[in-house]
DNA sequence: ATAAGTCTATGAAACGCTTGCAAAGTATGT
DNA sequence: ACATACTTTGCAAGCGTTTCATAGACTTAT
């Protein structure tokens, strides 16, 4: 009636040997003579011995377990970046917690306990908002922590992520090239690391370069949403941009789909460039030039990197940034 | 240096009671004096206690944690089911292992062995072909599963998931009320139940019931992505269709974008429905028509649907329809 | 005052496995 | 044949909880 019936004991029972060497069978432990490993391996065929991972946890102190904490799965950045994440740490057989949080640090906190009661090995985080108390029990804990695709305004936690400014200086550049002179800088909540510290960076970097003055009327705050984007646009044509650099994809679509409905010609009267190059970028007409991340790849090496700092191996660099690239697709000219 | 060191015996010790009594306190046992229960708390408190779950889990041989297969988190359809499950999952402090199978039989059965191993509570099964050696593991194992907008061509376990025969039905009815005589089907892969069993009946039943006659030709398979839409074109054309109902968002978008580019109009000269209502549906130009899926609310009672199977309380029913609709917009006439 | 209940709290046995240590077995060299 | 050095095994002590059987301490009814 119950779960799981068969126990090592039973099985070393079965085999005339002792837990002690089913143990050892089981977690390939070289030392046990061929013969005997034949012996128990046939047992534990025949009984269907499934060995118990809690209790393996408990003696072992380890859960083969990473907690993923995603602000949305259901958001197509996190998702490819999970997907990532899984397929690494599948291969290295750890198996991943899901638990979103919705980039809310109460959340947030309570999830990182419930994983830490959970007793996971290592944990990966995504978010570019890391609060005071999150970042308090971060360091308290001795559970391994990477940031996946997210950045640490203060630099202290490993994380795997691009060189945001430098990619965003230069799709700003490009469209300073094509005779642009009021570029718009449209991107999430500012008080994001990411976007404030990062993104808006390489945006002014790109301006001075070009001798173009900084001006915070064509700096546009909003949410990721593909709504805001589209309601925003009036904004956009009073403050007489020309093209935009937007910070997420879906808001990228919602930009332009709202100059296509106010009738505006894109590329020809506004050039839009998106940052995250997600399956939309393809989806929409005209399709969204955008920078280019490897997310898949992002997830994957977050991953990789918790392996090696669960196996206590030295790692050199805390920062890991992966290439990242420009597609020119027809939202530019 | 270890993970985590306060245990419940130095609760007890500093509280000067028996960990039987700290334990009952943290599991909200009501047999504890109030000034006990304080005392405790306190303790609890100032040592910064946090109960292990996985010695927990040992004990009560409950993990609280519910293992969830998913063909592929990367893709919205799922991902969505996949937080109605976790938002769900938390509301009844459960946990949830995501693990992607890429709807491959070997990696399920892999996967399952491992959730079954880590002794999860439950199971949420999405995909839509259940492997004869799956459905074996299904059934010989105690643990609860559920199939979350998926169905079981035998009908045998319990699933969530809207009427798709009614819903394809009326779909395809309205494109004939249209005028079309010759409506494109295409789907997936015709080897899952979904699409063959469900799906293509639906398609069916409304060209018999508006005297249309079945033609093979016009039953297109492949698989789900968008690319594959956009590649079919040219073989849609030649059939004659005039109009389309598609089983997946991506692939809509693909065969929309396909005779776009080739210069055909929609919907004026081609119309085109899809199923899944994802995000993708508004993005695109023009906005796709589409049956409506609440895929978060699918997500969200199968858990609670499982969260019942968990408790062993009585089910009714162990198939849960729910309702599905239809948006026009600008892809139909 | 006594029997019979309630409440509270304790002790100690599971739960199923890993692992350090020691014992038993084998092989090798002389 | 014997000492030496491995190689294989078994023993038993945890790992941190839950939970069952009990025992004390109070109440309450008689």
């Amino acid at each position: 009636m119950e779960k799981q019936t068969i126990t090592i004991y039973d099985v070393a029972r079965e085999a005339a040997v002792s837990m002690a060497t089913v143990s050892r069978v089981v977690n390939g432990n070289p030392n046990v003579k061929p013969a005997t490993r034949k012996k128990v391996l046939e047992v534990i065929d025949r009984l269907d011995y499934r060995p118990n991972a809690v209790a393996r946890g408990l003696a072992s102190k380890k859960s083969t377990t990473v907690g993923v904490i995603i602000p949305d799965v259901s958001n197509v950045y996190f998702s490819s970046l999970a997907r990532g994440i899984d397929d690494v740490a599948t291969m290295y057989k750890y198996n991943i917690i899901l638990a979103n949080s919705d980039g809310n640090s109460q959340k947030e906190l309570q999830v990182l306990n419930t994983l830490l009661a959970k007793q996971v090995d290592g944990i990966i985080y995504m978010g570019n908002k890391i609060s005071d108390e999150l970042r308090l029990q971060f360091d308290r804990s001795k559970t391994p922590i990477i940031l996946a695709g997210s950045v640490d305004s203060k630099n202290e936690l490993g994380s795997v992520h691009i060189d945001y400014v430098a990619a965003v200086e230069e799709a700003v550049a490009d469209l300073i090239v094509h005779g642009n002179k009021k570029v718009a800088f449209i991107s999430g909540p500012l008080d994001e690391a990411i976007n404030s510290k990062y993104r808006l960076k390489g945006y002014k970097n790109a301006l001075a370069k070009n001798n173009l003055k900084y001006d915070e009327e064509l700096v546009f705050e909003t949410d990721y949403s593909y709504r805001a984007g589209e309601i925003l646009w009036p904004a956009i044509v009073s403050a007489g941009a020309t093209a935009a650099i937007v910070g997420d994809d879906e808001l990228a679509a919602g930009v332009m789909n709202g100059a296509l409905d106010a009738g505006v010609k894109v590329p020809t009267d506004f050039e839009v460039v998106t940052s995250n190059n997600s399956k939309i970028t393809e989806i929409v007409r005209p399709k969204l030039s955008s920078i280019t991340q490897p997310l898949y790849d992002i997830g994957a090496v977050s991953m990789r990197f918790l392996t090696k700092l669960m196996n206590k191996e030295d790692v050199t660099e805390k920062v890991v940034e992966l290439p990242y690239g420009f597609i020119k697709r027809s939202s530019t000219k």
